[in-house]
RNA sequence: GGGGCGAUGGCGGAAUUGGUAGACGCGUUGGUCUUAGGAACCAAUAUGGCAACAUGUGAAGGUUCGAGUCCUUUUCGCCCUACCA
C-alpha cells in the first residue's frame, strides 16, 4: 500500500485552486456574506509558527462557512510600513522598500503553502503608493472635519541618533541603540481627535457580544471614564495667580485636604522657571526612569512653592502648594488637592513633608483607627466636614458635595476620560508622508488631491542618524500653484495603516477612493475578526475610532464598528534549552535519548531544559514553519497546530506532537484505501444506520466546536471517527452506503485538513463534487440513541450502569435494578426513603443506612 | 495599587442547563511482528488495594438527593494596567 504523498499531493491541490481562482470572491447580494479576517502580518522575514495558528484557526473558519454556502471575504496583505524595515536597512546598508518587498515575496509562499482559502486577487500592501495614496486623502477628509490638529508634545528624544524613540525603545531612560540617556523634547506634532468620540467609543463596546469579555474591559480601563467636579481653589500669592483649579472624584474628602499638588508641567510652572532650586527640581523629576515599575516605586517628592490654596468650602483651611512628581500634567487639570487621611499617595506626600493629616470619613458603626501608614479608602459616614457630616460614603457625600460646590459657583460638576488624543506624527522616513506643507510662516497647508500621493522619496541607503526626509531638498521644497512651501517631513504612525485595511480589502483595486461604498456596505463589518490579543488595546480602539472619524457627516458611510466578532488567540511556546556554558540553543541543535536525556548535537554535550515559552528569536526556542511543512506537510502542521490546546490558550509545539499528527494522516489514508476496497466490494448486505449514525454524529460534533471555537476537540472528533470507521469497516456495507457517508465525513474534514479531505474526495470519484460541495446537513433524529447507559446512583454515590430503552419509566427501571445483582445488593434489605428520577440519564436511590 | 483570568492524572487538555470526572492526544508500561526499532499493531495507564472497596478536580466551609461546575472565605499562579487624582 502507498503511503501519502503529501508534497506530491499537496502541492498539487495548491496548483489546483490557484488555477481556478477557487478562492477569488466577488459580492453577491442574494447570498450571505461572511467575513473572516485574520490580522495581516507584518514582512518581517519568514512567517513563524504564530502566524500558522493565526491564519489555520481563520482558514478553518473561512472554509467552513464557505462550504455553508456563505459567499466568504478572506483576504490577505502586508502591514509593510515600520521601523524594523529602517533597521534592517541600517544594518545591511540597503533600503527598507526592497527589504520588505523581498520579506513579503518570502512569505508568500511560505503562507501558500500552508494551503489557505485566501483571495490573493485583493492583496494589499500598506507601503504602496496605491494604499497609501487613500489613507493621505482620509488625512485630508479628517483635518476638514475637524478631527485632525496639531499641537506641541514631548517626545523621547536621543541625542546620540539624533532621533525620536517610541516608548518601547526607550529602556531604562536611555536609547535602545545609543544608549545615551533620553532627552524629553518638545515637537509640534499631528494628532487624531480620538477623544471627541470617547464617549461613544466606550458605548459601542456594549454592542459587541460577540467580543471577548477582557478585551472589552480592557478598553473600558483605557477609556477610563469617571466622574466627578472641577473644584477652583483661590490663591493667596504675591504672584499674579488668583486661582487653580483641581479634577476630583472625591470632592466629598475636601475638608481633609491638606496640600495642593501641581504637575511641573502645569502653567504656573513657568512662574518659576528662573529659580534655580525649581530647576533641580525638574530635573530630579525627569531622573527617575521610565519603566513602569520604577514609576511605580518611584518616591514622592515635593517642591514647596510661596502660594498658599483656601479651601473653598472653609476659608479657614489654608494649606501650602507644591509641585510634585507624582501629578501628571496629561490627565485631568494637571493639579490635584491632597487628601491624606484617605489616598495613600498622599499620605506618603504628607508624610514625608510633614503634613497635616485630618480623618474625614469613618467606617460606618465602627471605631476607627488612627491613620498611620495606611490611608483609609473605603466607605462609611463624613466626619469633621462641618455641614457635610453624617453623609454617607460614597452614596451620598460625592453628589450631595459637588450639588453644594456648584450651588456656590465654586466648582462644576465633570466627567473626565483618561483616554487621550493620538499623536500619529512619526519622525522616520518608513512611512506613509503626511499630506501636508508649511508656508513661509510656518502654517500648514493640505496638499490638494490631485498631488497625491505624496510619494515617499526613493533611497539607496539609510543614514544612521535622523529622519531621511529632512535631508533631501528637492522632495521637501514644493510649488503649489507657484507658491512655495516647506513638505512636513514627520510620516504617519503605522497604526494608521492597520486602522482602515479592513476597508480596503471589500474593493482593494479602487481608484478614485480608499473603498467603494457599495462594497464596503456589502462585506463590513468583518464577521470574524482572529489576532492576537496584544492588540486588544492600541489596534482595535484605533480602528474603531477610523470607523467613527470616517461615519462622522457622511450620508453614504455609517459603519461604526469594524469587527463583529473579535477571537484572540494564544501563543505558540516550546521548550528552552541551555547549554553549559549557558547559551540558548535552537531545538534543532538538541537530540533526546529516550526522551529522557537531552544532547547537543555533535557534541555529545548535556543541555539543561528550560520551562515552555513563548516563542523567540532571543531565546532561540523557534521552530520553522517552512521546515516542518517541508518534513510533514501542511495538514500535518494545521492539525497540530489546531490540537492539544484550545485557540484562545497558549499551545506547546513539541515534536512527539507533530509526528503523532503525521502519523494519523498517515493512518487516516490507509483507512481510506481500505474503504476504497471496501467499495469495490460493493457488499450487498447493507448496515447503513450504523455508518449513518456515525457520520451525523461526527458532523454534528464538528460543526458545534467550530462554532464554538472548540478547536481542539475537532481533532478529538477525527480521532474518535477514524476508531469508529476503522471498527465498523469490517460489517460489510455495500458500496452506495460507503460514498454517501464517506463522502460527508470528508467533506467534514476540508476545513481542518483540505487536501488529504480533497484527495480522498476525488478518489472517491464523485462526479462534480468540486462544484458540488456543500456542509453536510444531518437529521438529527439519527442521532438519538434507543438504548442509553441509565447512571444508577445509591445516596448519591454512582453504583453502575444498566443498559436500557430509551423513556423506560422509573418503576420498570426499579425492576430492573432488583433482577440485577451487581446493583441490587447495595439495596437489598434496605428501606428505599425517596428516588429521584431524571428522563434517560440517572437515578438516584436514597436508602436508610 | 487597580482590573481580569485561571488552578482537573506524569504532561496538554475533555466534561450541554449541577447528573458516569479524566474524552482525545502525548508520555509511560507490557505484548505481537521484526536482523533491528526511534516503524506498525494490540493492551494497560487518576491514587491506594490481591480484591471487595475506599479516596480523588489548589485549601476550608456551605447549598443540594447529587458539586470540577453554584455561594462564602482563603492560598497560589498567569495576564493586562499603572502615581488616573
Amino acid at each position: 500500500m502507498e503511503r501519502y504523498n503529501f508534497k506530491l499531493i499537496e502541492k498539487r491541490w495548491q496548483e489546483r485552486w490557484e488555477n481556478n481562482k477557487s478562492f477569488s470572491t466577488k459580492i453577491d447580494k442574494n447570498k450571505k456574506k461572511f467575513y473572516c479576517l485574520e490580522m495581516f502580518p507584518y514582512p518581517s522575514g519568514k512567517i513563524h509558527m504564530g502566524h500558522v495558528r493565526n491564519y489555520t484557526i481563520g482558514d478553518v473558519l473561512a472554509r467552513y462557512k464557505s462550504l455553508q454556502n456563505f459567499n466568504v471575504l478572506h483576504p490577505m496583505g502586508w502591514d509593510s510600513f515600520g521601523m524594523p524595515a529602517e533597521n534592517a536597512a541600517r544594518q545591511n546598508n540597503l533600503d527598507p522598500k526592497s527589504w520588505t518587498e523581498k520579506n513579503i515575496a518570502t512569505m508568500k509562499n511560505q503562507l501558500k503553502k500552508l494551503g489557505l482559502s485566501i483571495d490573493w486577487d485583493k492583496e494589499i500592501s500598506t507601503c504602496s503608493p496605491e494604499y497609501y495614496k487613500h489613507q493621505q486623502e482620509f488625512f485630508l477628509e479628517l483635518y476638514d472635519k475637524g478631527l485632525v490638529y496639531r499641537k506641541e508634545n514631548y517626545v523621547n528624544w536621543d541625542p546620540v541618533d539624533q532621533t525620536v524613540l517610541a516608548n518601547e525603545q526607550v529602556i531604562d531612560g536611555k536609547g535602545w541603540r545609543s544608549g545615551a540617556p533620553v532627552e524629553r523634547k518638545k515637537l509640534n506634532q499631528w494628532f487624531f481627535n480620538i477623544t471627541n468620540f470617547s464617549n461613544e467609543l466606550l458605548e459601542g463596546l456594549g454592542e459587541l457580544s460577540d467580543w471577548p469579555n477582557k478585551v472589552k474591559i480592557m478598553q473600558q480601563n483605557w477609556i477610563g471614564k469617571s466622574f466627578g467636579c472641577e473644584v477652583s481653589f483661590n490663591i493667596q500669592s504675591e504672584k499674579n495667580i488668583k486661582n487653580i483649579k483641581c479634577y476630583t472624584t472625591r470632592p466629598d474628602t475636601l475638608f481633609g485636604m491638606s496640600f495642593l499638588a501641581l504637575s511641573i508641567d502645569h502653567p504656573i510652572a513657568k512662574h518659576y522657571e528662573n529659580d534655580p532650586n525649581f530647576k533641580e527640581f525638574k530635573q530630579k523629576c525627569s531622573r527617575t526612569g521610565t519603566t513602569e515599575e520604577s514609576i511605580a516605586i518611584a518616591e514622592k517628592i515635593g517642591f514647596k512653592t510661596d502660594l498658599v490654596a483656601i479651601n473653598p468650602l472653609d476659608e479657614n483651611i489654608k494649606v501650602p502648594v507644591y509641585f510634585a512628581n507624582f501629578v501628571l500634567m496629561d490627565y485631568g487639570l494637571g493639579a490635584v488637592f491632597g487628601c491624606p487621611a484617605h489616598d495613600q499617595r498622599d499620605l506618603d506626600f504628607a508624610r514625608k513633608y510633614n503634613l497635616k493629616v485630618t480623618t474625614v470619613v469613618k467606617p460606618e458603626n465602627e471605631d476607627f483607627d488612627e491613620i498611620n501608614d495606611k490611608a483609609y479608602v473605603g466607605g462609611g459616614v463624613l466626619i469633621n466636614s462641618k455641614f457635610l457630616n453624617n453623609l454617607k460614603v460614597p452614596s451620598e457625600s460625592i453628589k450631595k458635595t459637588i450639588d453644594y460646590l456648584e450651588d456656590n459657583n465654586l466648582g462644576k460638576r465633570k466627567t473626565n476620560f483618561r483616554l487621550k488624543d493620538w499623536g500619529i506624527s512619526r519622525q522616520r522616513y518608513w512611512g506613509c508622508p503626511i499630506p501636508i506643507a508649511y508656508d513661509e510662516n510656518n502654517n500648514p497647508v493640505k496638499i490638494p488631491k490631485s498631488l497625491l500621493p505624496v510619494k515617499l522619496p526613493e533611497i539607496k541607503k539609510l543614514d544612521s542618524t535622523g529622519n531621511p526626509l529632512e535631508k533631501i531638498d528637492e522632495w521637501k521644497n514644493i510649488e503649489i500653484e507657484g507658491k512655495k512651501y516647506t513638505r512636513e517631513t514627520d510620516t504617519l504612525d503605522t497604526f494608521v495603516d492597520s486602522s482602515w485595511y479592513f476597508l480596503r480589502f471589500c474593493s482593494s483595486k479602487n481608484k478614485d477612493y480608499g473603498f467603494d461604498f457599495d462594497e464596503a456596505n456589502y462585506w463590513m463589518p468583518v464577521d470574524q475578526y482572529i489576532g492576537g490579543v496584544e492588540h486588544a488595546i492600541l489596534h482595535l480602539l484605533y480602528s474603531r475610532f477610523f470607523m467613527h472619524a470616517l461615519s462622522f457627516k457622511n450620508s453614504k458611510f455609517n459603519i461604526r464598528e469594524p469587527f463583529k466578532g473579535l477571537f484572540t488567540q494564544g501563543m505558540v511556546c516550546h521548550e528552552t534549552y541551555k547549554d553549559k556554558n549557558n547559551n540558548w540553543i535552537n531545538p534543532d541543535e538538541v537530540v533526546t535519548i529516550n526522551g529522557k536525556k537531552f544532547l547537543k548535537k555533535d557534541e555529545n554535550q548535556e543541555v539543561e531544559v528550560g520551562p515552555s515559552e513563548s516563542m523567540s528569536k532571543s531565546k532561540k526556542n523557534t521552530i520553522d514553519p517552512e521546515d516542518i511543512i517541508e518534513n510533514y506537510g501542511a495538514d500535518s502542521v494545521r492539525l497540530f497546530i489546531l490540537s492539544d490546546s484550545p485557540p484562545e490558550k497558549d499551545v506547546q509545539w513539541s515534536d512527539e506532537g507533530i509526528k503523532s499528527s503525521f502519523k494519523f494522516i498517515q493512518k487516516l489514508w490507509v483507512l481510506n484505501q481500505k474503504i476504497l476496497e471496501e467499495i469495490k466490494a460493493d457488499h450487498p448486505e447493507k448496515n447503513v444506520n450504523e455508518l449513518k449514525k456515525l457520520k451525523s454524529k461526527f458532523i454534528n460534533n464538528v460543526q458545534n466546536n467550530i462554532e464554538n471555537f472548540s478547536y481542539n476537540k475537532i481533532v478529538a472528533n477525527f480521532h474518535e471517527t477514524y476508531s469508529a470507521l476503522n471498527k465498523i469497516i469490517s460489517t460489510k456495507i455495500d458500496k452506495k452506503s460507503w460514498i454517501e457517508n464517506y463522502r460527508d465525513i470528508l467533506i467534514t474534514m476540508i476545513p481542518v485538513i483540505p487536501h488529504f479531505s480533497f484527495e480522498c474526495l476525488e478518489n472517491l470519484k464523485i462526479e462534480d463534487i468540486e462544484k458540488n460541495l456543500y456542509w453536510p446537513k444531518i437529521n438529527k433524529n439519527v442521532l438519538v440513541e434507543n438504548e442509553i447507559n441509565f447512571v444508577i446512583q445509591i445516596n448519591g454515590k454512582t453504583r453502575g450502569l444498566l443498559k436500557v430503552k430509551k423513556d423506560v419509566s422509573e418503576k420498570e427501571l426499579l425492576t430492573k435494578i432488583k433482577e440485577t445483582e451487581k446493583i441490587s445488593h447495595y439495596i437489598k434489605d434496605k428501606k428505599i426513603k425517596k428516588t429521584i428520577f431524571i428522563e434517560n440519564r440517572l437515578i438516584n436511590i436514597i436508602i436508610e443506612n
